[in-house]
DNA sequence: TAACATTCCGTTTTT
DNA sequence: CGGAATGTTA
């Protein structure tokens, strides 16, 4: 009954999903079916009665990744999903903590801090200790905190030598008891307090260990120190732990992840057997042995090598620019190309660059063509200014300490309570060691700002009484109400996109109640609010339409696509000039190129250019060493194809090695809307456009694609943004 | 308190 | 160069 669970699957996934109950390390390379084992794995445990889906943990790291092994596990399995311990290391943390929250001296409601808020509460808390925060700066501050506690140490654990750092810790144990106070929890402290709620508690971890016989971790090689030894002291002796991952894609050692845990996992998870999965069913054979080649520069490595039964396919193309620009003009070119002459979608081509601040060029250039195109990365829906203080208004009602929340919204949208009258209610509120909101509410500060407060704490306070027992929809629109956000948003002028998202609030309220809640199992409001902090949403509304997709290379990770562009190939770009310090960063950045590389199923292209403009300066870097480690054979250098190299220069040809002396582009071409070029939104840059209060401008930049382009637009009064939904432009 | 000027800074990023 | 984050002024 089993086969067709097992159906389709080589000998090594096979093996994979059919071990005994021990401990063992699956290398999964890129593209060999990871998560089709690790779900595989789990219905085989439920299917063949080795496990009940009560006894199965497993754990990701992105929500998106859990999600996805939700709905696997559905389609496989005629069982309700919905109840298990599948999440991310937070997500289940939260879970814990929320279930033990006594214990773990934790208020019912208590609220988690995402990164800004932690940042926020940091600087409050320099503030409240006189701090210079240009010697201790915010930042800092909090990568101090949070690299301690990902490696499990408290302040009191900590001692220095030298007063500076004496500080920091002093800063550490002071910050940990305002959070304490205020009933917080930021990232780190979620894995943390439930990693000592475990230690300390015998019960409660033999309950755990007794429960859960089968412990599945996703993304192994990401996991941090603390991670790690959460793993370790929830599986004890008698788990299987069944740990997937690739040492070789491991590029997130700059927060926290540490490779060696792949190593030592044979040593303290007593793991029997490696079973590396390397039969590749993403990509050609080209694509494969190029990025064979390069990661075997690196060294320590587990060792693998990936291979298909596919052909060799197309060669990988190497394009040399004489400029950023003439870069990303032949990337236009040959994205256009392959969309018109060969059909692909252009949602199956992937634009990937090291560093964001790269993708400014090529949108420019993109815009221009009209080439609908999507960047990953930026805001996400709950991390935006006016969802936080929706988000905060409603903090406050689940939990009147957190003065976090307090100080965001207590004077916005302004109600006449100035910086004057905030200092008087911190001092007041130190002083009697009390929250900001019992100080306001026991009447600490007296004359116009103190009746204005409080105002604001009746506000508060009745919002709580009005909503008890509400539907969370319901609770979240009247807040909004009563916060007036919306109306103050709707007076001022270019804020209409935040009224939007506002009012999606309430529906992504009313989602989270009908979807999330059964499987999260946490109810009500603190429940909404763990979400909102734990998953901060989209990127982007998904237009849905079909676009290039631009990201950075790390924001590519996990994903394919049929054709793809690695571009801005300089040594100082990528690798990255901060990575030369050690050895280490230099194996990353080649990781990272292994992973970019990786992503292709049939077409890659590797780019760079001679000079690239950056930080305002021109810079001229030479070819990146990874295109140097390639296998030449699998390369093949390339000119542009609408305007043929200039043939005076090239006297080598086009196929000696991926060294190329095209200058097609140079020429300046400046606009070129004329013949087929369709233009985004009517509009290209250069262009006259008019409009009724700012009169005649000329467009001269861009961004967003479909109903959310925006203009950038020199005017005589000055350069604007426009957006097209809401500006009414005229071509001129 | 909002609009405007100035300064500073500049991998990668999920939870 | 361009943005974010301050600082300054009406």
């Amino acid at each position: 009954m089993t086969e067709s669970l097992l159906a389709g699957l080589n000998p090594e996934q096979r093996a994979a999903v059919t071990l005994p109950h021990e401990s063992a390390l699956i290398l999964a390379g890129a593209g060999s079916g990871k998560t089709r084992v690790l779900t595989t794995r789990i219905a085989y445990l439920i299917q063949t009665h080795q496990a009940s889906p009560h006894n199965i943990l497993a754990v990701t790291f992105t929500n998106k990744a859990a999600k996805e092994m939700l709905t696997r596990l559905a389609a496989m399995l005629p069982i309700n999903v919905s109840g298990m311990w599948i999440g991310t290391f937070h997500g289940l943390c939260n879970r814990l903590l929320r279930t033990h929250y006594r214990d773990a001296n934790l208020p019912q409601l208590f609220q988690i801090l995402d990164s800004q808020d932690q940042q926020a509460a940091i600087k409050r808390l320099l503030k409240s200790l006189n701090i210079d925060d240009e010697k201790y700066p915010p930042k800092s501050v909090q990568n101090f905190i949070n690299s301690n506690k990902e490696a499990g140490h408290r302040a009191g654990d900590l001692s220095a030598h030298d007063p500076f750092t004496r500080r920091l810790i002093e800063l550490f144990a002071a910050y940990d008891e305002q959070c304490q106070r205020e009933g917080v929890v930021d990232f780190a402290e979620l894995l943390l307090r439930c990693y000592e709620l475990l230690s300390r508690n015998e019960a409660l971890r033999e309950h755990y260990r007794n429960r859960f016989t089968h412990i599945l971790v996703d993304e192994f090689q990401d996991t941090n120190r603390l991670q790690y030894r959460w793993l370790h002291l929830l599986a004890g002796p008698q788990a299987a732990v069944f740990a997937v991952g690739d040492d070789d894609q491991s590029i997130y050692a700059f927060r926290g992840a540490n490779v060696g845990n792949m190593r030592e996992f044979e040593r303290d998870f007593n793991a029997r057997q490696i079973i590396r999965l390397e039969q590749n069913y993403r990509s050609h054979g080209h694509i494969l042995n190029a990025a064979n080649a390069l990661i075997k520069q690196n060294s320590e490595r587990l060792g693998k090598n990936l291979w298909t039964s596919e052909g060799e396919g197309e060669p990988i193309r190497v394009f040399e620019a004489a400029s950023d620009n003439e870069e990303a003009d032949f990337i236009v070119d040959e994205v256009k190309n392959l969309q018109r002459e060969e059909g692909v979608n252009l949602s199956d081509i992937a634009l990937l660059y090291r560093s964001n601040a790269q993708s400014r060029v090529l949108e420019h250039k993109l815009f221009n063509a009209g080439v609908p195109y999507r960047v990953y990365g930026g805001l996400r829906f709950f991390e935006r200014q006016e969802i936080k203080h929706a988000l905060a208004y409603l903090r406050l009602i689940a939990n009147q300490n957190d003065d976090g929340a307090f100080l965001r919204v207590v004077n916005f949208p302004p109600r006449g309570i100035g910086a004057r009258t905030i200092e008087n209610l911190q001092d007041a509120s130190q002083a009697a060691g009390v929250s900001l909101w019992q100080a306001a509410s026991g009447g600490a500060v007296s004359g116009r700002g103190g009746a204005s407060l409080q105002a604001f704490v009746h506000l508060i306070a009745q919002a709580r009484e009005a909503t008890q027992g509400l539907p969370l929809a319901e609770l979240v629109e009247h807040v909004l109400a009563v916060s007036t956000l919306i109306e103050h948003y709707e007076a001022s002028k270019g804020e209409s996109e935040r009224v939007e998202n506002l009012n999606e609030l309430v529906n992504a309220a009313a989602a989270f109640e009908q979807e999330v809640r059964q499987e999260e199992e946490i109810e009500g409001l603190a429940g909404f609010l763990s979400h909102a902090s734990l998953e901060a949403g989209e990127h982007q509304a998904g237009s849905g339409q079909d676009a290039l997709q631009l990201m950075t290379v790390h924001a590519a990770k996990g994903l394919e696509f049929y054709a793809v562009f690695v571009s801005g190939l300089e040594e100082g770009l990528f690798p990255h000039d901060q990575s030369f310090n050690d050895a280490d960063g230099i194996q990353e950045e080649r990781r990272l190129m292994y992973v970019a590389i990786t992503r292709a199923r049939r077409r890659l292209y590797l780019t760079h250019a001679q000079s690239r403009m950056l930080h305002g300066q021109v810079r001229y870097g030479l070819a990146s060493r990874f295109l140097e480690e390639l296998p030449q054979n699998v390369l093949k250098a390339v000119g542009s194809r609408s305007r043929p190299m200039a043939s005076s220069w090239n006297t080598g040809g086009w196929n000696d090695g991926w060294r190329s002396n095209s200058r097609s582009y140079d020429e300046p071409a400046p606009f070129r809307p004329k013949d087929d070029t369709p233009v985004s939104g009517g509009f290209h840059i250069g262009q006259n456009v008019s409009h009724a209060k700012f009169g005649i401008g000329v467009v001269i930049g861009s961004e967003g694609y479909g109903d959310d382009v925006r203009l950038q637009i020199k005017f005589a009064v000055g350069t604007k943004w426009l957006s097209l939904k809401y500006a009414k432009l005229d071509p001129a």
